[in-house]
DNA sequence: CTTGTAGCTGGAGCGCACTCCAGGTCAACC
DNA sequence: GGTTGACCTGGAGTGCGCTCCAGCTACAAG
């Protein structure tokens, strides 16, 4: 819970580490392996050197663990995060990125969707044996 | 292609390594790792040591396969393949893992499609900026 | 008999995505 | 001034699922 509030000007939201990682749910050395592996723009620090995580930087964690969740790997999100630090003139690529990704996805999901009617198959496979079982009861 | 037939007596439908790897689009190695790791039963071996995969041994690997596309971890392949060898009063403890494995399944899909609403809806606001972009043309 | 292809073993190595750790600093409160 | 708790760094370590390799054997074809 953010309480202090520095010295001058009311803190313009920002976030500690410690926040942002109970927020995603990532340990704060995830937190700091996302960002030496170049997937969060710059973030600012305060004097001492610690971290303030600002807005932009959460939304782009959100976008980032979305990917992840969605098994982008590592490298391909850190080219996404060099474009949104490249500025305005790279949405195009960003997009035909993100498209691509969402293709994968679709496909990912339809594969996963076929597997598991195999997988109910092979469930009701077993249901059929433990009936039959139960049918023939003990032969006395 | 089975070609060799056996000295004595067809052969009552053996595969190779090769045959069964080219089959699952695994590597030989991939092959090995699985069963050194107990996810198939015992395959058979021909008199100087080489491997020979039947039918069961295929099916079984069809499951694995299957199960491990879905992100089944080799541990839990083990417990199934462990469950499968020690014969049919197991069946219930196998439908049990199943079932568990299936419904992860189901969240995970759905975890997935959720994750892809979000990505299209960046996809469309970056489409958005583009749009806009191309309206105002160049301002002359 | 030589060559070629397929297979065997045990064990080392790899890529990925974290995760842990030692040894420090910073800031606030009692 | 001392203690506490959050944070810092660089670098090592981990777990998973393969993947590779050296050095060997098997066996069918030419």
């Amino acid at each position: 819970m953010r309480s202090s509030y520095k010295t001058q000007g009311m803190d313009t939201s920002q976030y500690t580490p410690g926040e942002v990682a109970a927020r995603f749910g990532l340990s704060l050395d995830t937190l700091r392996y996302y960002e030496k592996e170049g997937l969060l723009t710059e973030v600012e620090r305060t004097p001492s050197g610690h971290r303030r995580y600002r807005p932009s930087d959460v939304e782009l964690l959100d976008l980032v663990r979305c990917l992840r969740d969605t098994d982008m790997p590592i490298a391909r999100l850190r080219e996404f995060a060099e474009l949104v630090r490249d500025g305005d003139h790279t949405v195009q690529s960003r997009l035909e990125l993100l498209a691509d990704h969402d293709a994968r996805l679709t496909e990912r999901i339809a594969q996963l969707r076929e597997r598991q009617q195999a997988i109910r198959h092979k469930i009701d496979y077993y249901r059929g044996v433990l009936a039959a079982r139960s049918g023939e009861e003990d032969p006395r």
